[in-house]
DNA sequence: AGCACGCCGACT
DNA sequence: GTCGGCGTGCTC
């Protein structure tokens, strides 16, 4: 343990703007505390803040210091190698640490008072169920819950809330009598965690002997395979590796919906103790999952992006699914990419770093072909399924009801008469896209954004998808008094309201923001699609992702035309990954899957290099061009992105801030350019792009913008650096 | 970023 | 007379 004098400065890293860390003194009766661990200290007036303890020194150049105030970890509650990482981070993403720490943190560790995180326990039933019945004959209830124990269990007593809202109470009370034991972590005594004997395909056996006989400690793997592959396969493969060792794995994946599905492949091929970490827990489950990893009570954490801060107490490797995924990028506060803190954090603890994907991002990509991560491919499919075959269907020429053409209708109808399921994809929720006036051209726009309206049918009105305003549909056209207003485009409901009609047979189902809102309704949706009946799926962009659909024959992608015309010069990665991502969806069923694709540009060469040749081809080429281009992954893109309600005094602000970067030639900056959305929730948007060769050129002028500003009179514009932006939105 | 302090307009 | 608008400046 760390020496610390009773005269020794603190250094407490607080979520605050103007500094990394504020200088505190330790009062005389007070135990000195360690170095990872939350202090409270007072700030300002009659504020007081939590804290994290960064650093001792001898003395601070401030005087008057002011003491901290309590203690509320006597353990360090981030390691070093953690604290290395935020400390890395914030400086990487260019932010204060104590931003970066409670970026981190999760809520319950942010609060003053020191309350003990609830417990959650696991049950399971400790005595056969006929002593239970014997006992409990006058107790209805606790029979109720101990034989759903004993059906479904180990289980956590809020899995319970449809039987009674008081079951942790009852579970609590059939132990006191003895039926059932309790746990801290699940019991996943795991002696069903069988190899299940299959042979793995010489692509899988490849990858992992390589990934196994790494010398190096710190190496990042990228794991590319196509969909189904068996990338899965290895990462269990690996996990079982490393808990022989006594190691921890920590398993990243985009979003919150794929946490189960993965927890449940994983959990029954493990003997081990898992736990999930996402937004969608309680403060205290999320704190209690920290506690557990950095116990070393869990072996595997499977989580999505924010895990990445997780403090272990013998991580061993982690694994990035989707690595790809935009999700990974963090798009508030600080704008962190978990992939990348993956990485760094694997090079801090000198642990391999697996990245899995079968669309891998370009800057991965460019890694691999440069040597610097060692490029794992997986090419064969370990059913032997073939690869679904792809047709364009031009839609210049071709009629359409409610979206879909004539061809795709048909064959929609095929796929369901088969007895199969059928993917309608298309990334535009609601009725329709805008609503026009015939007569003058006059579109709905949102008075607060520089938007569109979508029309909901079923809430008769029109929202605007960028802010909260909603608007009720116009009697007559606000430009010249027309009652011919009418709705062009197309969204998921009215897609969804199209198949119903046309097939009244089949269920219709609709995944969107509007439809699927909370993971009940997920799990509603769910149910009818995993029931195996023949049934349409309407989704948007939230079923692209890795979620196995495995009666999934046909998939119609609509409307992709847009990224086109994009500015970004990333639009058509992101739709190469999308459009073979989606379509290897419909590739798992018995059925030779089928993809649709719905454009106006069946003959644009994007078509020809995707699927012509293959994502990979696809990549080499697109990559040439961003080297030619001088574009990322061959440079390095920070954007300085401001909001005012005066467009002009934006302008300004960040024409100044333009002129206030030092000339450079390494660095090229445009701009100040309005953003893509030009106004949104009464604002203006504009930015500043920095793109430059070198990173630490980039890096420092950054930097020195920062401090520049900072002296700054104009401070009226509310501005931030995002560094390798995803998107330019 | 908050938040208090401070100096000028329309209200019981 | 006050309530309250948001400009300015500070926080170890």
């Amino acid at each position: 343990m760390r020496k610390t004098n009773q005269n020794q400065v603190v250094q407490v890293a607080l979520k605050v703007p103007f500094a990394p860390y504020l200088d505190y003194s330790i009062p005389n009766d007070m135990k000195p505390p360690v170095i990872g661990s939350r202090v409270v200290v007072p700030l300002g007036k009659n504020k007081e803040l939590v804290g994290l303890v960064v650093a001792f020194v001898g003395q601070s150049s401030h005087k008057n210091l002011k003491s901290i105030l309590a203690v509320l970890d006597g353990e360090p509650l981030l390691d070093e190698a953690c604290l290395a990482l935020l400390k890395l981070a914030a400086k990487y993403y260019q932010v204060n640490l104590g931003e970066m720490v409670f970026t981190a943190l999760p809520a319950w560790y942010r609060r003053t008072e020191n309350r003990p995180i609830p417990h959650q326990y696991w049950w399971r039933v400790a005595v056969a169920m006929d002593v239970a019945a014997e006992k409990l004959k006058k107790a209805g209830k606790q029979l109720e819950v101990f034989e759903y124990i004993h059906k479904h269990g180990p289980l956590q007593s809020k899995t319970m809330s449809h039987i009674s809202a008081s079951a942790a109470q009852i579970c609590r009370q059939l132990k006191d009598k003895g039926l059932v034991d309790s746990a801290e972590v699940c019991f996943l005594d795991n002696d069903s965690a069988v190899d299940p004997g299959f042979k793995l395909t010489p692509d899988q056996a490849n990858a992992l002997t390589k990934i196994r006989t790494e010398k190096d400690p710190f190496k990042v793997h990228l794991l590319d395979g196509v969909t189904g592959s068996g990338k899965t396969e290895i990462y269990i493969r690996l996990i079982n590796d490393l808990l022989q060792q006594k190691k921890q794995t920590l398993v990243l994946v985009p979003e919150i919906g794929l946490t189960p599905q993965l927890f449940q492949e994983i959990s029954q091929r493990i003997n081990g103790q898992m736990a999930i970490l996402h937004s969608g827990l309680s403060d205290g489950a999320r704190a209690r999952v920290w506690q557990h990893a950095a116990k070393g009570l869990v072996n595997v954490v499977v989580s999505t992006r924010s895990g990445i801060f997780t403090p272990f107490k013998n991580l061993g490797c982690i694994l990035v699914d989707e690595e790809h995924d935009l999700s990974y990028k963090q798009q508030e506060g600080v704008r962190y990419s978990a992939r990348d803190l993956a990485v760094l954090r694997g090079k801090i603890n000198q642990i391999p770093v697996v990245l899995g994907s079968a669309t891998p991002s370009f800057e991965t990509l460019n890694h691999a072909i440069s040597g610097k991560y060692q490029w794992l491919k997986l090419r064969a499919r370990t059913n032997q399924n073939p690869m679904p075959s792809l047709t364009l269907q031009n839609t210049r020429s071709k009629t359409f009801k409610k979206g879909l053409t004539n061809p795709s209708l048909h064959a929609i109808k095929n796929h369901l008469a088969e007895g199969n399921q059928v993917l309608v994809f298309l990334n535009r929720r609601g009725w329709s896209h805008k609503l026009i006036c015939h007569d003058c051209g006059w579109v709905a726009e949102c008075d607060d954004c520089d938007a569109y309206l979508t029309y909901h049918k079923h809430l008769n009105l029109l929202k605007c998808h960028h802010c909260e305003r909603r608007y009720s549909w116009p009697e007559f056209c606000p430009g010249c008094g027309s009652q011919e207003v009418e709705t062009m485009g197309v969204g998921t409901e009215k897609i969804a309201a199209g198949l119903a009609d046309a097939f009244t047979e089949y269920a219709v189902v609709r995944f969107d923001r509007d439809s699927v809102k909370t993971p009940a309704q997920w799990q509603k949706n769910l149910e009818v699609v995993r029931s195996g009946e023949p049934c349409v799926i309407v989704g948007t962009q939230m079923l692209s992702k890795g979620h196995d659909f495995p009666l999934l024959s046909l998939v119609v992608v609509v409307n992709v035309d847009n990224s086109f015309f994009s500015a970004d010069f990333r639009a058509t990665e992101y739709l190469a990954q999308l459009l073979v991502q989606v379509s290897g969806r419909a590739g798992r069923a018995k059925t030779k899957g089928e993809v649709i694709i719905q454009t106006q540009f069946p003959e644009h060469e994007f078509f020809q290099m995707l699927f012509q040749a293959n994502y990979e081809t696809f990549a080499q080429q697109q990559l040439a061009q961003r080297d030619a281009m001088g574009f990322p992954p061959y440079t390095h893109i920070a954007i300085i992105r401001g909001q005012h309600r005066s467009e002009r005094v934006l302008d300004d602000f960040l024409q100044q801030l333009a002129s206030g970067l030092q000339k450079n030639d390494d660095i090229s900056v445009m701009g100040p350019l309005p953003a893509p959305m030009q106004k949104r929730q009464k604002l203006y948007r504009m930015q500043l792009i920095l793109n430059s060769n070198d990173r630490r050129s980039l890096h420092q002028t950054i930097h020195q913008l920062k401090s520049l500003s900072l002296a700054q009179v104009e401070q009226k514009v509310a501005w931030f650096v995002d560094i390798d932006p995803v998107s330019f939105d």
